[in-house]
RNA sequence: GGGAUCUUAGCUCAGCUGGGAGAGCAUCUGCCUUACAAGCAGCGGGUCAUAGGUUCGAGCCCUAUAGGUCCCACCA
């Protein structure tokens, strides 16, 4: 057996411990038709991404769910791989391009691609060790990408399948144009953020009206560039008159229509509203409702283009000071408000979002949406918590269609061809791309030069991972799979579309559980980023306290769902745990020296150990139980309480005695240890899927014999330990050592002061409590001259009492009794118990109560109060003698 | 405008289907006791946001109010 170091020191030692586990192949999980699989399909992390808390979080959770479901026996596969992450990736490459003064398009898409490529060899592996700091069990030999072969092939498979279906189209429609990403971007992306803007209020001459306008007003003047009609309220009296006229559009001379339509709201403003198919969403729907002509006045970095006359080639906000200073000086600017506004940013890039009518391709939703809403009525899909079953069906319920084609290059190329000559589109995967047009025969095809939206691969994840579209045997074993586990932020984005997708292209939902977790924020719940600067990097946290503790405290203390605080000082309170652990089978180890430990008959065995037996095996039922829950948070800290404060800081106590007189029958201390180790190897057992690292270097110190804890059994609820006598009277014991520890202070007793005990109580269970806690009492309360006497006889005038169930403790201390403190203890007691007697006797005085309850809620509720009327009489008397 | 959620000890948060208010940290007291000072033993501290209601009984259920956070939609 080897030495162990005084404190835990994780450096070093973690990386040792998973490499092994790596090499022993324990984290594959083979198809075996013997055995339940479980799956987890990892979020595949940006090949761009570094490691952060949100990751570390997502991570541990899902790695605590995979190491404990393969303990229980189950083939647990943890399905990992990285996203190419279209645009960030892109935006990084180009970037990094611009450094050596490259641009993009100076190297052609094929030489671009080429350096996207080289940028996934550099860094794409990078998150994925980090990673394997955290501890993560994954099934590294499967790891998957993307934009590799197989999930390539799954995403032409579905693209070509729901063309055909007819649920995907190309159409001119208004999108979300980034101009400084130029390209498209979902609806998902856009962010919303307050900023604060002007109402400028302007008006347009009336044509064949001399001196007669039309007021409005408008929060970008400068899209009246593209203005084909004003609109009002058909309802509305004001304009009656004006119904059929026309307005002069300044700059530009264009006569534009005064059209009449319901989406003007006649209350708002002046009742006047501009229109600007083009870039607007509502205008576009009034422009489509009245025939509008669509004019573009924008280049795609939002420059003004040809059609905006004069301010052609300036910038939007260029272009918006220049027209209002002109409005003005021609009297047609009215006035300026102050106005507080939504504006579309683009999520990434933080530009302003310029709404524009562009081909593009879109995914009808509406029926495909469907399935995805009924999973969750049948119950085939559940939100843990339950209440994002509302966020989900909302954005379900209120779908649009999704905008998939993205003006980059990096990211699946959208497998359409277009004729030069006839102008038809043939959708068909690469494989059987067209050589020539299948309608005119002509050959001059081009491909669509547009990728798809990087959450387009990333909605197949579930089955591509696992080789659809073939027949594989592992998406046929491990698929649907379990469990999928994220961040609320997400479930728009990814949750939502894997659902739908599942449904449409296998028929069932791709998980049966959706386990969200919130953000990780900062000591003042700020969320954490690199421009506040107030991150905690994860990796500084492994390197510093450990990956078991780093773990322990993001999942200690938290709730599925909600937002967390995370700051150093929680660390700490980790690390100290995985010291304490360390320690306690330091202390057993130490012991075990030299010793062969044989299983105690269990005559043997003291009732403190049938006690801390009893414990660790409800333990073991109820961590399981929360676990099946996912109540992390709640299974971590029931361990952690019942290592700490009932294996360490009482069984080890209790059992010392008997590890150290060495005079006393060996079996005695052979009963000990072997109750320590076993107990001890529970535990950790129970701890390990939270702490992976020091429960496993621990489990093969004392186990040498054994491989890993990894493969290691579940603990399972034995009936064999079920000694519920023994736990009720070690409980009885603990309240007594209590009870002398708190007199002795409260009297300022040295420990050395022996003392004796006498006790009220003819109930022999009782009084075999003070055979229990003897060695605890000689132990920790320094004195051994412990006197069992029944009745109140013999008691000595001079004492102080405390009271344990059933039976008051009565300590005699002749001169050192401070009469004071002891009469204001009593009072005390008096006044708690009276309380709790009121309490008891309303409930049991009420009839309804005594209908309504359960029997057995009513007989322990008489039980509670004939123990307090007895204990009443012991504290009133002992006042009165005073 | 619609929805979700929160308000519990000085701080950060647990508290599962209603039945004697909890943890960690911090403060204070006493201990270097031979596993651990990254420790041990203990003390103090809460009208569970406010006001009603349901109930024998409410931190928990219902209604309203106040304040905070988040999501969605958006009137130019």
């Amino acid at each position: 057996m080897k030495e162990l170091a005084k404190t835990y020191d994780p450096k070093g030692l973690e990386d040792k411990l998973y490499k092994n586990w790596e090499e022993k192949g324990y984290f594959h999980a083979k198809v075996d038709k013997s055995k339940k699989p479980f799956t987890i399909v990892m979020p595949p992390p940006n090949i761009t991404g570094q490691l952060h808390m949100g990751h570390a979080l997502d991570n541990t959770m899902q790695d605590i769910l995979i190491r404990y479901k393969r303990m229980q026996g189950y083939n647990a596969l943890w399905q990992p791989g990285t996203d190419h992450a279209a645009i960030a990736t892109e935006v990084k490459v180009i970037d990094s391009l611009r450094e050596q003064g490259i641009e993009k398009q100076d190297l052609g898409r094929e030489g671009f691609l080429e350096k996207c490529w080289d940028w996934r060899k550099d860094y794409g592996s990078r998150i994925i060790n980090q990673l394997k700091k955290m501890g993560s069990s994954a099934d590294w030999e499967r790891e998957r990408f993307t934009m590799d072969e197989g999930c390539s092939k799954a995403v032409e498979e579905v693209f070509v399948r729901l063309y055909e279906e007819g649920y995907i189209y190309k159409g001119e429609r208004i999108i979300n144009w980034c101009p400084v990403c130029k390209t498209s971007i979902s609806d998902a992306e856009v962010e919303y953020e307050d900023q604060k803007g002007h109402f400028w209020h302007i008006k347009y001459p009336v044509a064949g009206e001399e001196g007669r306008f039309v007021e409005f007003a408008t929060t970008r003047p400068e899209t009246m560039l593209g203005d084909t009609a004003v609109a009002i309220n058909p309802q509305d009296e004001r304009y009656r008159d004006l119904v059929g006229k026309k307005v002069i559009l300044p700059f530009l001379d264009r006569e534009i229509p005064i059209v009449e339509d319901d989406y003007v709201d006649m209350e708002f403003g002046t009742g006047v509203v501009k229109i600007t198919p083009a870039h607007d969403p509502n205008d576009f729907e009034v422009g489509k409702r009245h025939n509008l002509p669509i004019i573009n006045i924008l280049n795609d970095d939002a420059t003004i283009n040809e059609n905006g006359g004069k301010f052609k080639g300036m910038d939007r906000y260029e272009a918006r000071a220049a027209i209002v200073k002109e409005l003005d000086e021609m009297g047609l600017l009215v006035r300026i408000e102050d106005h507080e506004h939504n504006v579309g940013t683009h999520d990434r890039c933080h530009t302003t979002v310029e709404p524009m009518v562009k081909p593009q391709w879109f995914v009808a939703m509406e029926e495909l949406a469907k399935p995805a809403i009924k999973a969750i009525e049948t119950g085939e899909l559940k939100f843990v918590p339950e209440r994002f079953d509302k966020t989900y069906l909302h954005w379900l319920n209120n779908i649009r269609d999704w905008c998939i084609s993205r003006q980059l290059w990096w990211g699946h190329r959208i497998p359409a061809y277009t004729c030069g000559d006839c102008g038809e589109i043939t959708v068909a995967k690469t494989e059987n791309a067209p050589k020539v047009c299948p309608k005119c025969g002509g050959s001059h095809l081009t491909q669509d030069p547009d990728t798809l939206d990087t959450w387009f691969s990333s909605a197949l994840w579930p089955f591509s991972t696992l080789g659809w579209p073939e027949k594989t045997e592992e998406l046929e074993y491990f698929y649907p799979t379990d469990v999928l586990v994220t961040g609320y932020d997400i479930i728009f984005f990814w949750v939502v579309r894997m659902v739908f997708s599942g449904y449409a292209h296998t028929k069932k939902s791709p998980f049966h559980t959706v386990l969200i977790h919130g953000l990780v924020r900062d000591d003042k719940g700020r969320k954490m980023s690199k421009s506040l600067g107030n991150g905690i990097d994860p990796l500084e946290v492994i390197d510093k306290y450990g990956a078991d503790a780093l773990r322990l405290t993001l999942i200690t203390g938290n709730a599925p769902g909600n937002d967390m605080r995370f700051y150093w000082e929680r660390v700490e309170n980790s690390r100290n745990f995985a010291n304490k652990v360390w320690n306690s089978a330091r202390f057993i180890m130490m012991n075990l020296e030299g010793e062969t430990v044989t299983k105690p008959d269990t005559a043997d065995l003291m009732e403190a150990d049938r006690w801390i037996l009893s414990k660790v095996n409800t333990l073991a039922k109820d961590v399981t139980e929360n676990m099946d829950k996912f109540e992390l948070g709640i299974a971590v800290q029931k361990v952690y309480d019942f290592i700490w404060d009932e294996f360490c800081d009482w069984y080890i106590e209790i059992a010392k005695p008997r590890l150290y007189n060495k005079t006393e029958d060996k079996k005695f201390a052979n009963a000990a240890l072997w109750t320590l180790n076993t107990v001890l190897t529970n535990g950790l057992k129970l701890l390990h899927p939270f702490m992976p690292f020091v429960t496993e270097e621990i489990f093969c110190s004392l186990h040498p014999e054994e491989e890993s804890i990894m493969i290691s059994d579940w603990p399972v609820y034995t009936k064999e330990w079920d000694f519920t006598k023994e736990e009720a009277m070690v409980e009885r014991a603990k309240d007594l050592v209590r009870g002398m520890r708190s007199l002795r202070l409260d009297m300022d007793v040295p420990p050395s002061k022996k003392a004796k005990l006498f006790i009220t109580s003819a109930n022999e269970e009782v009084r075999n409590v003070f055979e229990t806690v003897r060695p605890i009492y000689e132990g920790l309360a320094g004195a051994s001259d412990v006197e069992v006497q029944e009745g109140k006889d013999n008691i000595p005038e001079k004492s102080v009492s405390f009271v344990i169930p059933d039976a008051v403790v009565y300590v005699p201390l002749e001169d050192l009794v401070d009469f004071e403190k002891e009469k204001e203890r009593l009072t005390k007691e008096k006044e708690r118990l009276a309380k709790e007697l009121a309490r008891s006797k309303a409930m049991l005085s009420n009839e309804k109560f005594l209908s309504k309850a359960p029997e057995a809620k009513v007989a322990e509720e008489k039980e509670k109060q004939k123990k307090y009327e007895q204990m009443m009489a012991d504290v009133e008397a002992r006042l009165a003698a005073m």
